[in-house]
DNA sequence: AACTGATCGACTCCAACCCG
DNA sequence: CGGGTTGGAGTCGATCAGTT
């Protein structure tokens, strides 16, 4: 970002639950539903379910313990039975509902760069993600074309993997979060194992849950690739054929996002990554995605993340 | 070094339109 | 009907200057 004023819109920075007036679908951050920005596991003792379609930027895994439930992914309505899993991808617009009062379940939520530090899929091209490079993807991927329904023995395994997530996550110390990843990699990769067959069929038949135009694949990749400097609404467009307010509109639409709110969004990963794993001063970090205004970039780091940069970092090096 | 306040203009949103 | 464009009004993000 250089000395060129950058752009807002009427669909800010994502506050709590980003309304998306257009389509009343709403795009939750970790921070509106999770104290931690990087992994969260709750039942249903804790909260309520969205119980209404919307969207998170996170990875959620659910796990309907017992109970009648169904849930919705992208329009089509999909099983949800007692001893089910549902892993649903960044992005997808989706809602589970649970039998009112009948239902036992968990709701794990994490952060895309929780599993891998250098995970460097947009999320939208998660969608089209190769199995073989990225198998811990592969349920998320597939969901909605396989019911991920366990045995009694079986889940017997989820359920003691749910029970000590909950309790690694309640008492963290240092090294908490290297065990809450080996336990959430068991999950995924027992419910992979397991589904194996399913899976690999599918994989080969290049089954995935929706395309997207060669437009936005195009705008995406361009904003990946150039995330460290000023971007502005009228260079993506250009980079992809479009005219400037058709691509804002495409953009919303597929993503729920406004282009700003995507650009940031995409800006504030890398700038997590950055505090996270390097050493770099805030005004260098700022700079590493964009923000020439490290006052700016910090402003919008507390406002996305509820917390500035350093309070961030320290967090991250603490947990 | 990190963060806040005030200001202004780039961009979003929306409705109407074109085109195949 | 879906993909794409146009144009104008109002919103809210980027910046500079100042404070902690």
């Amino acid at each position: 970002m250089t000395s060129r004023r950058r752009p807002p819109a009427g669909a800010a920075e994502p506050r709590a639950g980003a309304p998306d007036e257009a389509s009343g679908i709403r795009t939750y951050r970790m921070v509106d539903r999770s104290d931690r920005l990087d992994f969260e596991i709750r039942d249903h003792t804790v909260r309520p379910p969205v119980v209404m379609p919307h969207r998170h930027e996170f990875f959620q895994i659910e796990a309907n313990v017992s109970g009648e439930a169904h849930h919705v992914l992208a329009g089509k309505r999909c099983r949800y039975p007692a001893r089910s899993l549902i892993f649903i991808l960044p992005y997808r617009v989706h809602y589970a509902a649970h039998e009112p009062g009948a239902s036992e379940y968990y709701v794990i939520n994490f952060a895309t760069n929780f599993l891998r530090h250098d995970f460097d899929l947009s999320p939208l091209d998660m969608e089209e993600a190769s199995i073989a490079e990225y198998p811990e993807l592969t349920p998320f991927l597939y969901e909605g074309h396989v019911d991920f329904v366990f045995g009694e023995r079986d889940f017997r395994h989820v359920l003691a993997l749910l029970q000590h997530l909950a309790v690694l996550h309640r008492d963290r110390k240092l090294g908490t979060i290297e065990r809450i990843r080996g336990a959430l990699l068991e999950l995924i990769g027992f419910t992979v194992e397991r589904y194996a067959d399913e899976l690999e069929a599918l994989s080969g038949r290049r089954v995935y849950m929706q395309g997207r135009t060669d437009a936005l694949r195009r705008v995406l990749k361009f904003i990946d690739e150039h995330l460290q400097r000023d971007i502005s609404l009228n260079e993506v467009a250009e980079a992809a054929f479009l005219s400037p307010n058709y691509l804002s509109q495409l953009l919303k639409k597929q993503t729920g996002m406004a282009f700003v709110e995507w650009l940031t969004a995409r800006r504030m990963e890398r700038a997590q990554h950055l505090l996270s794993h390097t050493g770099e001063r805030i005004f260098a970090v700022a700079n590493a995605v964009g923000f020439a205004d490290e006052a700016y970039f910090t402003r919008r780091f507390r406002q996305r993340f509820g917390q500035s940069p350093s309070g961030y970092r320290k967090a991250m090096r603490g947990s």
